[in-house]
DNA sequence: ACTGAAAGCCGTTGTCT
DNA sequence: AGACAACGGCTTTCAGT
């Protein structure tokens, strides 16, 4: 679960960094210097002060999972009774290893679960384990045909 | 639009490249050389490799959008028209800067858009001009209350 | 395909402004 | 907070196996 909020001290120089990391996340900090128009040093400096104020989580691979031979994307929307407490519903996703990302939901469906599987008969597999893990009460899955991801959103 | 079909010539040794990679996108070649038991030239060329063959579509950081005052985050629902097209489906909701992604669905609804945004005001906007843009027929909003992520795939 | 070595570039740190 | 300089480490390339 990501949490926390708005940080102030986050200034347009930080915007800037941010945007050439999310560009290329493997950019050196004399390329990022060099455009921005700052020393490497002071680059690196804002770098390691994002890490510690959480703004930056991390750095990874983009990859195209197709070409790996996991070509089937799919959203579950899942149901749950009234009663069930968040952190069950997440565990019980969180179990299954095709399931990517959990979302958990105000209103209906409870949780929305983002999936990765090799064809459909996996699909199947996956959506009957989440059913049958926790108490789900219904589900029903969005199978991906396309996706578009924004490059760069600043 | 992604697309494309598996790629057979992507070993065992592949696999652990972009492992590594996926938890950290910024380990160098002489970390993963070491830990895959390679030298640091024939790691080098793998990843290149790998983005040769459209497996490794680019490098990102990874950002906690909340600490940036992009506190809401949402999935739409979209419906259209049975004649609309695919390409206008996606044009009117690229199109709009809070979409982060957009995916296509078989059957209903016809697309999925994860949006973010600064707060319910401005939510409330973006949901406007999704339904003014191209002829949506209809919409459902999921707000977020909670997201997860896995790190690693593998 | 991988290794090993060489050259240049980058990251990192300390000091000064 | 940023500049600058210096050292150590990393990336890149090429010849050799």
């Amino acid at each position: 679960m990501k949490g926390a909020y708005s940080v102030p001290e986050v200034d347009d120089i930080d915007h800037q960094v941010l945007r050439l990391l999310r560009e290329d996340g493997r950019r050196t900090f004399s390329e990022m210097a060099e455009r921005i128009g700052l020393s490497v040093a002071a680059v690196k400096r804002r770098v390691d002060r994002l890490k510690e104020l959480g703004v930056i989580t991390g750095f990874a691979v983009q990859i195209d999972y197709a070409k790996l031979g996991w070509g089937i994307e799919a959203f579950t929307e899942l149901r749950y009774p009234g009663t069930t407490p968040v952190a069950e519903i997440i565990r019980t996703a969180t179990d299954v290893p095709e399931v990517q990302a959990v979302f958990t939901i105000a209103g209906d469906p409870d949780a929305l679960i983002h999936v990765r599987v090799r064809d459909l008969g996996h699909l199947q597999q996956v959506i009957d384990r989440l059913r049958r893990a926790g108490n789900v009460t219904g589900t029903k899955t969005l199978l991906v045909l396309g996706s578009w991801t924004r490059d760069v959103v600043d």
